[in-house]
DNA sequence: CTGAAAGCGCTTACAG
DNA sequence: CTGAAAGCGCTTACAG
């Protein structure tokens, strides 16, 4: 693995430039002219030219890395994240980690603490539970350390942040099963004082009074679950068996309300219509495939490299105009088997 | 984050000696007095010393990083992977990296080749298939990289590697399952030729004959997916009625044989026991949560990553043996919710 | 068992 | 718009 390779001083040499001129083309730095930096990339292409990171770290005085800090137990999640952090790092020369962080004592300020003090890192992405955490992103904008939130509940203005309006993809879920013809269904919210489920429970209430449906005990509540799921079934049924249609605030509840279904005798999507959101790894293999709504995740996260990217790249004073620090991204509504159009006979309020 | 920290010349003058001897001992050198070791740990304790990264690499002209190149769709068996090479790497001053690889034409060469020639990587890690890419390793062989193979179905004794007993962890499973009381247990295999599902159901086979049980047709075959695994429970139960028991090769079968026979309006466990393999993150989550073998992949990849740091670090000449080359480590059978005792009237051959 | 010197390949002020 | 020099914090031969 020890291979030679070549360095800028031998590309600078080939291309008739100075070292420095060579540098600043690697680093899309100003001020060069064009013939000079088209000299050196076709220098560089010829010698198969590839910066030294090391080097570039250590006579920079800076990482060119960017830590995902996160703590979630969904590996699929993390592994979004970072993907979508390497399409923004690979092709500017920065470095993507993702790294567990676990609470201490119930907050995370400590840990991150610990991390930041023993690591040169240019940036970090937090995830929920970490986005959330008031006493870290205090510190963290003490520090100036430059951070991007993915789906804060807070809305901390000093921070880049990208999300989805939880409400609005709730609202178009539930807007796609009353379009289907189903008129009384069913909502199972995560755990209490969850933000995001509180916000898909009130795009639930909306479109079901938009489209004029009843709205009279039909919400019922999990803790994400898929066993909550499951005792969700048993309440909604045992309350009435008129529902057509239930609408989980994630898939796992969406999962358990399934298979608590077929248990009982249930055909998906012929008797039952399910729904979840956040389209799992699981969703999508299991039988029936689950109906969800989909967040772009890897998206948000490479965009979220991208700003912190150019904000340590740049200097302070061109800093972006507030309205870049936020972004709602869109959500996909997916439909699979475990939604369909009612059939036989309806009944309404 | 630029925040000024101890050097190792800090650390040096403060213990008395000179920087190559601090240097000794940070890389667990040998021929260092221990009264000297003793005074440059407590300067470095003292200076909160933190060697710097990029300033190792730079000077001694390599990675101090091992990576892991895998192509799988499980993120939950990356991620095992990679927690098990932090354990081994975060003491040892070395750098875990995951890094996805996509096939090109059937095999994984050029991926692999273009990857090493962009990046200075002390040793590597391949899981399956990877690991079982002949042409793949036949060039790593010459290129001497430094390479640890988890999992891998050849006997590439180059290499180092590490891995189960197929066989036995199957039939250990299968004798848990003939305690039980079972008498008539089906089992379902995965794709044709995969080594690891031949070899599991080699040792189905092998715990039947010893408990003298019915091995007639009981064979039965899915592709590793869910669905297939509900296909197999419909001919399963086509063939006879008579089953306690099935043990699908993984757990995505399984949970396809528990959906299947949910909607069957079989009770699990009380109407037939199902085992799976391998323990992925739903086979707990669900309900009947599911029993299954576990593999100790971070412990397998931890031991991977410190054989690669000793071989890395010491002179060729104190090669390890051959015996500490291979290595099948030790399963554990969980037992959960979806396999109980045979209860009722037991049928036998 | 130990030290003084050179050098790894870049970037950063500084000076034009 | 461009260059010559210094220096980042380590490790590696080399010499005792």
């Amino acid at each position: 693995m020890t291979r030679k390779l070549a360095t800028i001083a031998d590309v600078a040499k080939r291309a008739g430039v100075s070292m420095k001129t060579a540098s600043r083309v690697f680093n899309n730095a100003p001020n060069v002219r064009a013939e000079k930096r088209d000299a050196v990339l076709k220098a560089a292409k010829l010698l198969a030219y590839r910066p030294n990171i090391s080097a570039r770290q250590l006579a920079g005085n800076r990482s060119y890395i960017i830590t995902h800090l996160y703590d979630n137990p969904n590996a699929d999640y993390v592994a979004n994240i970072y993907n979508g952090m390497r399409r923004a790092c690979d092709p500017a020369g920065f470095y993507a980690v993702a790294q567990y962080v676990a609470p201490e004592e119930g907050n995370y300020l400590s840990a991150v603490r610990a991390y930041l003090d023993r690591h040169y890192i240019d940036a970090i992405v937090l995830s929920p539970p970490l986005s959330d955490d008031l006493k870290l992103l205090d510190e963290l904008s003490q520090r100036g350390v430059l951070t991007g939130l993915v789906s804060p509940t807070n809305d901390v203005s000093q921070f880049i942040s990208v999300g989805i309006d939880d409400v609005n993809a709730a609202y178009q879920m539930t807007c796609r099963l009353c379009e289907l013809g189903h008129k009384k269904i069913a909502f199972v919210s995560g755990p209490d004082n969850h933000a995001s489920s509180d916000a898909r429970r009130t795009g639930f209430k909306r479109a079901l009074e938009q489209y004029n449906l009843e709205r009279h005990n039909n919400l019922f509540q999990g803790d994400f679950s898929l066993r909550s799921g499951m005792r969700a079934y048993e309440q909604i049924t045992q309350q009435s068996t008129d529902y057509t249609a239930i609408f989980a605030a994630n898939d796992e509840m969406a999962i358990g309300l399934i298979m608590a279904a077929l248990r009982d005798g249930k055909k998906i999507p012929q008797n039952l219509s399910v729904a979840g959101f956040d389209n799992t790894e699981f969703a999508s293999m299991m039988w029936p495939s689950l109906s969800t709504v989909s967040q772009p995740i890897a998206l948000m996260a490479e965009e979220t490299a991208k700003r912190l990217i150019d904000m340590s790249t740049h200097s302070p004073s061109d800093t972006p105009p507030s309205s870049y620090i936020k972004k709602a991204f869109e959500v996909n509504i997916i439909n699979r088997e475990s939604t369909a159009p009612l059939s036989g006979s309806s009944k309404d309020t």
